[in-house]
RNA sequence: UCCGCGGUAGCUCAAUGGCAGAGCAUGCGGCUGUUAACCGCAGGGUUGUAGGUUCGAGCCCUACCCGCGGAGCCA
């Protein structure tokens, strides 16, 4: 605002009703300044009282002399009301000129107004465009996938896209204050790793200097094994990157994934915390997030059921499952989507199973004492057929058997030697599990497909906008 | 990588092998309570690309490009 003042000497201020004016020397243009800053969702604390609202063009609805603005700023929707009668005829003209999107800024009374959606509506008495919008590509009829996708950067104004990334924000936000709350520390992992983290999925590949090839990281969890030696209890939580040419609705090449490691703990202090980490996440949501679930028009009676404890059952016991659904399954293969979904419908809420055959899991997980053909490995499969989103294990703790994984795994051993010495220097039993948040997010919004789930999704034939 | 489906106006979609159309969006006009408002008028097209069959191709055939869905892999 200073810079404002020093340059504009002819400008007058003017303070009224708690706005203030910047009129120029002909007192033709003005400025409004907003006092106080009122947002859309906080109307119902300035009932009977004038405001002024910034934001942009919904919609709009005019019936002659009356004109309907539906101004969204981020926080809500309103109807503002444009009366010919009670504007300049500048005014009116400016609610006409506005097109779908146009920024603007509004003055009026705040009036409860049962037909309006919101509950509210804004008598206008002034109106100052900002922007006029060029023809918006998105209408309020139906679009395409394509079409929408490749118009993500707009796409997120839409209704559902904001509710599903408040959601997304908010499942973030509960996230964090789980571990937080819990005495977990947050350890960041490096995104540009020298090795394949698991040795087995294609990942993106890059020259790094005179180093060789690099890659960008699958996992952060080799790395928070480290970081639960140092602090006890550690999280990651960022970007992982997988190059595998998935083209399903329950993949993307770039996600977001929260792993949380912890030292002394064994595979059923692994699942304890699983559990109690999806309740709290699905119970917060429900609690804080309901306009945007109802706007979604998320079914919540099966999210409601998501309360501790989660069936347990072993490998073994899914694919009686299986067998008992008439699904040909051979034990000691990996379960794939259609599995999933076919165990998952057995069950109210997420399942955990557990115990799977060591072969098909990686190479750090540990064997389990009673039966070494089974690895203390668990995945957690949400039900409506969304799957998979915790796969977790505790992890081998002996230096031997570990060195003898990743001789059978054919890894190249010195890549892992610093990974092999939290084995040497005073190695614990530790457990941990990753939970993938797109995944999370699709199944609380009841969405078809992850692409919503993230503001600019990154799929193997789309890496654009 | 494999299997299936699709590509027509800015968008969503129609169109027996026979004049390329509608709704939305845009522009102009009308309406004091609209809820994806409505009513009237107008502009808007190399039917993904390249060949072929045919008197005639948006439609049939071949190849290619692009996208969508699924499988595998995984979170």
């Amino acid at each position: 605002m200073k810079i404002i003042f020093q340059k504009l000497k002819f400008f007058v201020l003017c303070i009224y009703k708690q706005t203030f004016f910047i009129f120029d020397k002909h007192f033709f243009n003005y400025i409004l300044i907003m006092r106080p800053t009122v947002y859309i969702k906080d109307l119902s604390q300035h009932v009977g009282k004038e405001v002024i609202l910034k934001g942009w063009l919904y919609n709009k609805r005019s019936s002659g002399k009356l004109k309907f603005l539906i101004l969204r700023d981020g926080t809500g929707y309103v109807q503002c009301v444009v009366f010919k009668g009670n504007v300049s005829e500048e005014i009116f003209e400016s609610a006409e000129k506005l097109t779908q999107e146009s920024s603007f800024e509004v003055k009026g009374k705040v009036r409860e107004e049962k037909r309006a959606v919101g509950g509210f509506e804004l008598d206008v008495i002034d109106l100052k465009i900002i922007s006029i919008a060029h023809e918006y590509p998105i209408t309020p009829k139906e679009h395409g996938i394509e079409f929408l996708i490749d118009n993500r950067h707009l796409w997120v104004r839409s209704k559902k896209q904001v509710a599903i990334l408040k959601i997304r924000h908010r499942i973030i936000k509960a996230i964090r204050d789980f571990f937080d709350q819990r005495g977990f520390v947050l350890f960041d992992p490096p995104i540009i790793t020298p090795n394949a983290c698991e040795g087995t999925s294609t990942l993106f590949e890059m020259d790094y200097f005179d180093l060789g090839k690099a890659y960008l990281t699958q996992s952060g969890q080799l790395y928070a094994e480290s970081g639960a030696m140092a602090l006890g209890k550690v999280y990651t939580f960022g970007p992982t990157f997988r190059a595998e040419k998935s083209k399903t609705r329950r993949h993307l090449t770039e996600f977001w994934m929260v792993e949380p490691e912890m030292a002394f703990y064994n595979l059923d202090d692994d699942m304890d915390l699983a559990e109690e980490f999806i309740e709290y996440i699905i119970q917060t949501v429900l609690k804080e997030m309901k306009e945007e679930l109802k706007e979604l028009e998320r079914d919540t009676t099966n999210l409601e059921k998501v309360v501790r404890p989660f069936p347990r059952i072993s490998y073994s016991e899914a694919v009686e499952i299986l067998k008992r659904k008439g699904v040909d399954f051979q034990w000691g293969n990996d379960l794939g989507g259609t599995d999933e979904t076919f165990i998952g419908e057995e069950f109210d809420r997420p399942v955990m199973i557990h115990r799977y055959p060591a072969e098909v899991k990686a190479f750090y997980m540990k064997r389990d004492p009673e039966n070494p053909k089974v690895a203390l490995a668990v995945d957690v499969i949400a039900p409506e057929g969304y799957g998979e989103i915790i796969g977790g294990s505790q992890r081998e703790d002996d230096l031997d058997a570990l060195l003898f994984r990743i001789k059978e795994h054919n890894l190249p051993q010195s890549f892992f030697e610093w990974y092999l010495d939290l084995r040497r220097y005073g190695s614990v039993p530790h457990a941990g599990f990753g939970l993938g948040l797109e995944r999370t997010v699709s199944w609380i919004c009841g969405l078809d497909h992850l692409r919503e789930a993230i503001p600019f999704p990154r799929m193997i034939y789309r890496n654009t906008p």
